[in-house]
DNA sequence: CAGTTAATTAACTTATAGGTTTAATATAGG
DNA sequence: CCTATATTAAACCTATAAGTTAATTAACTG
């Protein structure tokens, strides 16, 4: 598998994306991360291997825990990525608001719903 | 699931993708789809149905075709998600660049690779 | 050293993703 | 009406994702 589908397949859970945002506040152990899900110590673990081949998060070692920390690296490339359909998208809210700002305007023909 | 993990996992596939990229350059049937790819058309027609189910394309109709285009919305909540760790990895960057900028003053203590 | 805490590994279950082939449906066109 | 084309549906296979519990490893602490 290619680097952005890993990252997008890492991120396309909730209790992962969780993680992350609460890694976005600073370090964290394994069991500070686990607190919050009602789930068990081993499945964050294994969230957290998901997120750490990921490139997303990295580990260190402070005696017996294990310090998360966010990193930006895959992130931004999920954002690069995303860069490509920017200019696409932007194109179609143009066309909406043109849209909007023409029934504001009053025109005649304009749908009911 | 929730929208946006729906999203992520559409998202997550490389042939998912392309077809993406395929319709951003404008409509497209299932079949001029699935042509560049070395799979049966049901395959490609299940992908579609992916990326159908995640709001990120839409199919018309005419004749026996099914004309298919790309939607803005999810990948917009994308990059909105993305907004909130854009502050970090800027951070994270300007502190690589700062300390880039330090090597570059031939410091005396900087590490050798 | 014994016990406690932190985390990972192993073995297992269940559901789903992604592909296949074959069959069905719908429309156009002679 | 018959047939070719476009697409979807159904049934199936296999690999993997996401969770569980129980066992293991590692480090601190009294």
């Amino acid at each position: 598998m290619d680097t952005l589908s890993i990252t997008l397949s890492a991120l396309a859970d909730p209790t992962r994306r969780a993680i992350l945002a609460r890694l976005a506040n600073g370090e964290a152990s394994v069991s500070e991360l686990a607190e919050p899900f009602d789930m068990s110590l081993v499945a964050v673990s294994k969230h957290l291997k998901v997120l750490e081949k990921a490139g997303l998060i990295s580990k260190g070692r402070e005696a017996q825990w294990r310090p998360c920390r966010l990193e930006p690296k895959p992130l931004r490339q999920v954002d690069d990525w995303l860069e490509s359909y920017r200019q696409f998208w932007n194109d179609n809210l143009d066309r909406l608001e043109a849209y909007a700002a023409l029934l504001q305007k009053g025109g005649k023909n304009e749908p009911s719903n």
